[in-house]
DNA sequence: AAGGTCAACACGTTCA
DNA sequence: TGAACGTGTTGACCTT
């Protein structure tokens, strides 16, 4: 048997069929205000987008039928058994393979935020507190664990490659700005070697851009573009150091330290 | 109608 | 070997 098919197992009492939402939507609305704004941005997040109209049911009845019976932490939020009821009825009278969107809550989503800054991962305990607190299944519980990870790793990603982007065009202009110095060089070079042929210009001992950018903490004599920059970092390469990093818990794959064979 | 979002699913991989 | 996880996909719903 493979490990999907016991979640799915696990599930399938439950949610295989399609789930019917008993939640009416946004609390924080006036009943009055739901009919009208079932796609309105403020209410989007807290409402409930698959509550089932049914003639002569208003919102303000359904309200009172449904927060009567719910827990004060989440009001207006599915019940499991409640839902799994309802499931019943659904498959009575929609084909049972359809699948109907769920919306979790502002209320649950905030919560599990908040549950997933703490830790991205969780162990079986954790999963049926949450469930139990949300009145969620703890394979919905699971699930938006799982998206929120592979949410949190795409949004890295598309940081990462933003990074590179700025890393690449930043040692772009750098290297342009090296090819430029050496043919400065080989020129001086040439017109030196011109002016006093008897004399050895095999070498630059100092270069122009590094000419320019001494300073007095630099050594004298030969330098060198890297010990410039050594010695006082220079603005246009800093941003290589500082990755920005999008959120604590997750390592890019190409940071992680590789296991050395030394230590 | 097109494109985005997100819960749910399917399946492969990893690890104890 | 089973649980947990990552990744790609699906489908319902929403916005523009």
């Amino acid at each position: 048997m493979r490990p999907q098919d016991v979640q799915e197992e696990d599930e399938a009492s439950s949610h295989n069929e399609s789930p019917v939402e008993l939640s009416l939507g946004c609390p924080l609305l006036p009943a009055s205000a739901e009919i009208g704004s079932v796609n309105s941005e403020v209410c989007r997040r807290g409402i409930d987008v698959n509550t089932v109209l049914v003639d002569g049911d208003t919102a303000q009845g359904r309200s009172n039928l449904l927060t009567s019976s719910l827990p004060e932490e989440f009001p207006v939020q599915h019940q499991a058994a409640d839902q799994e009821a309802a499931e019943d009825e659904e498959n009575s009278g929609a084909g049972a393979g359809a699948r109907k969107k769920l919306r979790l809550s502002k209320e649950q989503s905030a919560f599990l935020e908040d549950s997933f800054k703490e830790h991205s991962t969780l162990n079986p305990k954790q999963k049926s507190d949450l469930a139990n607190r949300l009145n969620l299944r703890p394979r919905q519980v699971e699930v938006w664990f799982q998206n929120r990870r592979a949410r949190t790793k795409l949004k890295q990603t598309e940081v990462d490659c933003e990074y590179l982007k700025r890393c690449c065009e930043t040692l772009a202009q750098e290297n342009r700005r090296l090819q430029r110095e050496v043919a400065e060089l080989r020129a001086m070079r040439t017109a030196a070697a011109a002016t006093y042929p008897f004399y050895g210009f095999s070498t630059a001992r100092v270069c122009p851009s590094c000419d320019i950018k001494n300073t007095p903490h630099s050594p004298a004599g030969i330098t060198t573009p890297s010990a410039v920059v050594a010695a006082s970092p220079s603005p246009v390469l800093t941003p290589l150091f500082s990755r920005p990093h999008l959120v604590p818990f997750t390592v890019h794959p190409v940071l992680r330290r590789q296991p050395s064979a030394t230590s």
